[in-house]
DNA sequence: AAATTCTCCTGAAGGC
DNA sequence: TGCCTTCAGGAGAATT
């Protein structure tokens, strides 16, 4: 499941490809994702070139001369670079044509998204109420703590919540807060200024690892026909309901909040 | 405003 | 083997 880190580890690995490259259009085989994919989509991009790959939380950002290209992978979503005769499979729903190549997108799930978008991003609905980007500069503790105030709901929904930090998805969210040893039902306005530091290294900890994880498996990016992404990250807490805490003598538990599985060591995380 | 619930979808896993 | 049911999850929309 695309969490941050996938999506940047797709972000580098198509980059060097796209950026500077003329699309020639698109082909849509499912218009239906989370939004219908415009059916005009191949006449909009056709001839733009792509001068830069961004991310903005879990949405990638192909910047043209005169508009934006944005994708977001879902729940299941992947792009992979191939070769324009490589025959599609099923749910490899939109191809994005270069000159020699398809950008293709499979997403078995279909929550994924691929828009087109004159507005300026900034003013874009699914945009523009977006959070702050964990592995920026600004966030640090204090911006952390100035998030929480006044929160009554729990530390680990605040993490999920894409309006306040975006990009941590569920398993890091579980992840960084064991790293942080702190217990994920904690309010969130309860946290100290000096938890809400701990934590932001953690999260930083915890998103650049796997980002490093899912590079290292990159290198052949352009070429693969695999998924993007064995990422080694070995989980500490994710998914280990009733296994040995790894740290110490404890027993891993698996809780709910927001309908969300939740994962945390009680006796590592007050 | 904040918090919670609902919703989309398919594949995997578990029960019988 | 096969047919259920349940669960998983990103995040916007709807509701409380």
């Amino acid at each position: 499941m695309p969490e941050l880190p996938e999506v940047d580890v797709t972000r580098q690995g198509i980059a060097p490809y796209v950026t500077g490259r003329a699309l020639h259009g698109a082909i849509v085989r499912d218009r239906r994702l989370r939004w219908p994919v415009p059916h005009e989509l191949g006449a909009s991009l056709a001839g733009r070139v792509v001068r830069a790959v961004r991310r903005r939380g879990k949405y990638l950002l192909f910047d043209c001369d005169d508009g934006h290209l944005i994708v977001h992978l879902g729940m299941s979503g992947s792009l992979r670079l191939l070769p324009r005769d490589v025959p599609p499979g099923k749910h490899d729903h939109v191809d994005l044509v270069f000159a020699d190549r398809v950008l293709r997108l499979h997403d078995p799930r279909r929550f994924g998204a691929v828009l087109w978008t004159q507005q300026p991003l900034e003013a874009h609905p699914l945009i523009r109420h977006l959070g702050v980007e964990p592995l920026s500069r600004s966030f640090n503790g204090a911006r952390l703590h100035a998030l929480t105030q006044g929160l009554r709901t729990s530390i680990k929904n605040v993490l999920m919540d894409a309006r306040r930090i975006v990009g941590v998805g569920n398993i890091y969210a579980s992840e960084s807060l064991f790293l942080a040893g702190i217990n994920p039902r904690t309010p969130a306005r309860r946290l100290s200024h000096a938890r809400c530091a701990r934590l932001v290294v953690a999260i930083k900890h915890t998103l650049r690892t796997a980002i490093r994880a899912g590079g290292s498996s990159l290198r052949d990016f352009v070429h693969s026909d695999g998924a993007p992404g064995h990422f080694q990250l070995r989980a500490r807490v994710y998914g280990r309901a009733g296994e040995a805490c790894r740290r110490c003598e404890g027993t891993v538990r698996r809780i709910v909040q927001g309908q969300r599985a939740t994962f945390y060591c009680p006796r590592c995380q007050r």
